[in-house]
RNA sequence: CGCGGGGUAGAGCAGCUCGGUAGCUCGUCGGGCUCAUAACCCGGAGGCCGCAGGUUCAAAUCCUGUCCCCGCAA
């Protein structure tokens, strides 16, 4: 190593894979160090219940490097900690911690956050996934930018940002892109800072959106819109909290609660009203407002996922064609 | 010891309450029909019923222990 008296000092906080992702060009940035990692506190609970540390906790111990896992900032001696770090930069990720005034003025040069949207659209706590579910349309793009934290949330003024087609993501596959593209606009960001002097420029709030946070409700999928927008919506949703549906097929008794993965659009399904489920070969198709959708797998409660095929020869017994009806599975609860 | 669901031919399921011949749909293999087929007809192969112990004349089924998978929190 050089002179290390050069390098900047950097505290880091993130917790999901994107901001693992983002932690990792950290430490590969020659002007800079990580002297400290912070992140949520692992999960309580036992054998069943997950309680595994967070990807950016895992990253870090495995980089050498101190990790902090405060409950939050209110406590003066947390603030102290963080002070003892001495940082130049603060950098955040997906943290999901509420951080104080105090906080934010502790770095020497700045505190900069990587939010995982186009700013001023999407702030909040799921941008990812909110707009898989609302940009439906042909060319749609969502992207990353990189911006100084302020008091009010997701608001402060944005130094860099990079767009990324959002194509047949899943919320899960955009996640993983754009934790990779937010690493590297972080640390040019940063490279500019230092070098250009570079100043960021304060967002048009009048246009602000709100990602708000998914709830398992927002796995319910209504079939009576056109395919697109119904693959949109479940692909946003996918892994969580999954896309789900209630079947009542004419050959069962019970209406059958199923999740299923993104599946592809077929053709037409002119005079077949939105909702209709039909049965061939390759497993199971739902008709929604223009063109059918093919569910490739689904998975039943207290299983794997599994080809739509596969469940419907065990439980359908060879039936074809037009067999039961699809709704959102919002009358059940 | 937090709660619940599940492990039965290659895949998906039934059978378990009330012990007594291993069943269904699909796939696979062979044969037939057909101009042809993912269609239809006939036939075959393929199972330590998760693992270990117990009860019994007899266990997929009842009892005990154990391993693995899946939900529940975000």
């Amino acid at each position: 190593m050089a002179e290390t008296q050069e390098q900047k000092r950097i505290v880091f906080m993130g917790t999901p894979a994107l901001a693992a992702s983002v932690l990792k060009k950290l430490l590969a940035w020659p002007k800079g160090h990580v002297v400290a990692v912070y992140t949520q506190p692992d999960r309580p609970g036992r054998r069943g219940m997950k309680f595994l540390p967070s990807p950016v906790k895992q990253a870090a111990l495995c980089a050498g490097l101190p990790v902090c896992q405060p409950q939050n900032f209110r406590d003066a001696a947390e603030i102290e900690r963080l002070r003892s770090f001495a940082p130049d930069f603060i950098a955040v990720a997906a943290y999901g911690v509420i951080l104080p005034d105090s906080v934010l003025a502790t770095p020497a040069i700045d505190i900069l956050n990587v939010h995982a949207s186009l700013l001023p659209r999407y702030r909040g706590a799921a941008p990812i996934q909110r707009a898989i579910m609302e940009n439906w349309d042909e060319g749609a793009e969502t992207g990353v930018s990189i911006m100084r934290i302020v008091h009010e949330l997701d608001a402060g003024p944005v130094f860099a940002s990079a767009s990324l087609p959002i194509l047949d993501h899943t919320a899960a596959s955009l996640h993983e892109a754009l934790g990779v593209l937010g690493g590297d606009l972080l640390v040019s960001a940063m490279d500019d800072i230092l070098c250009n002097g570079a100043l960021p420029i304060p967002q048009d709030d009048s246009s602000a959106t709100y990602a708000q946070k998914l709830v398992k409700a927002d796995g319910d999928i209504r079939w009576n819109r056109p395919a697109r927008a119904v693959h949109a919506h479940i692909r946003g949703v996918t892994p969580w909290p999954g896309a789900h549906g209630v079947f009542l097929f004419s050959a069962l008794a019970e209406p059958v609660l199923l999740q299923f993965a993104p599946g592809t659009i077929e053709g037409p399904c002119n005079g077949y009203t939105a909702g209709t489920v039909r049965m061939d070969k390759l497993g199971l198709s739902v008709a929604c407002d223009d063109n059918w959708y093919r569910l490739t797998s689904v998975k039943p409660s207290g299983k794997g996922m599994m080809p739509s095929s596969a469940w419907a020869n065990g439980h359908l017994k060879g039936t074809s064609g037009v067999c039961g009806r699809a709704e959102a599975p919002d009358a059940l609860r």
